[in-house]
DNA sequence: AAGGTGGGTTCCAATATGGAACTTGTCAAT
DNA sequence: ATTGACAAGTTCCATATTGGAACCCACCTT
């Protein structure tokens, strides 16, 4: 499968990851949180080459992850900023975040810490059931087929020669 | 930056990347969480070729992320299962469902839904403050730097020839 | 011994990325 | 009116990474 057929799967994460999938795009939406909105401040911040941030804004503005701006007068700039769909985002890489820190940070501990205006406590991100409230994990939920689902058609194996 | 470079960033988001953030890697977690474990399981469900999922799954299992373990036995086969760490890992791809869910499933809606046991309903992942238990969004979030925080070193812009 | 299976490797062509230089439009200073 | 600077890209080429298919090997089964 190629990448451009990801996005024609009947999986969640597979049309997710058409969008967001690739090696830049994520640290790219990572700056996008922080606040970075100008090209050359993505290209700074990223190490990323021209080229390729080039492409990656624009298919984000394409999926309408990012819109293009422009401000300033004479000379006009241009700005990225998340779109609503682009702010939806925020628990993926909040998700990300916390696995990092957890996992990947060295002794000292995480890089940053994330402080909630609305309780005042520092704090991670935590993943819950929307419906009872109570922290998921993989063993206590079932994936069933949903309304969109079509069963996979499973590519022959290829035959070989008789 | 190239990629292998990455995982020693100061920043969770860049190290967690450095070891799922590639076209592939989440696809193959995803297949883990849903209970796929060969090789062949895996080529078969992802259409990956078989060279890159073997170099995956190897990253992987090095990054403690999988496990290789042997069963059955003459003749031996090996299944990769999920380490805790990878387990950890269920709140990245349950965000990345609901984003997918919400934003790039067809008209019919969601292919999979999602059942919690311990309640009994139909439910998404919700991110979630672990203080307060309040819905997070970015608005209500400030990031300060924490104790593994170190200024990143910025690279001189390359002098231009005077 | 011939064929099948699981789990890989090897090879080559096609794509994608890294790195650096070049382009365009506008402003600001000399 | 030129020179230089800046933001935001594009172009070009060398290097890496993938896709696709074939090949390998140990161990069954018939």
């Amino acid at each position: 499968m190629r990448w451009d057929e990801l996005g024609s799967e009947t999986c969640s994460v597979a049309r997710t990851l058409s969008v967001i999938g690739d090696r830049w795009t994520l640290m790219i939406l990572r700056d996008c949180f922080m606040g970075v909105r100008r090209f050359e401040a993505f290209e700074a911040s990223l190490g990323i080459t021209r080229h390729v941030l080039s492409d990656r804004l624009q298919k984000l503005v394409s999926e309408d992850v990012l819109r293009k701006e422009p401000y300033g007068e004479a000379p006009v700039r241009y700005q990225y900023r998340l779109t609503e769909k682009g702010f939806d985002l925020y628990p993926v890489i909040m998700s990300i975040v916390y696995w990092g820190d957890s996992h990947q940070a060295d002794a000292r501990g995480a890089p940053i810490i994330h402080h909630h205006k609305t309780c005042g406590h520092q704090m991670h991100g935590t993943l819950v059931c929307s419906e009872c409230g109570e922290p998921l994990d993989a063993r206590s939920v079932e994936a069933l087929p949903g309304p969109g689902f079509t069963r996979p058609a499973r590519k022959p194996k290829r035959a070989r020669p008789s």
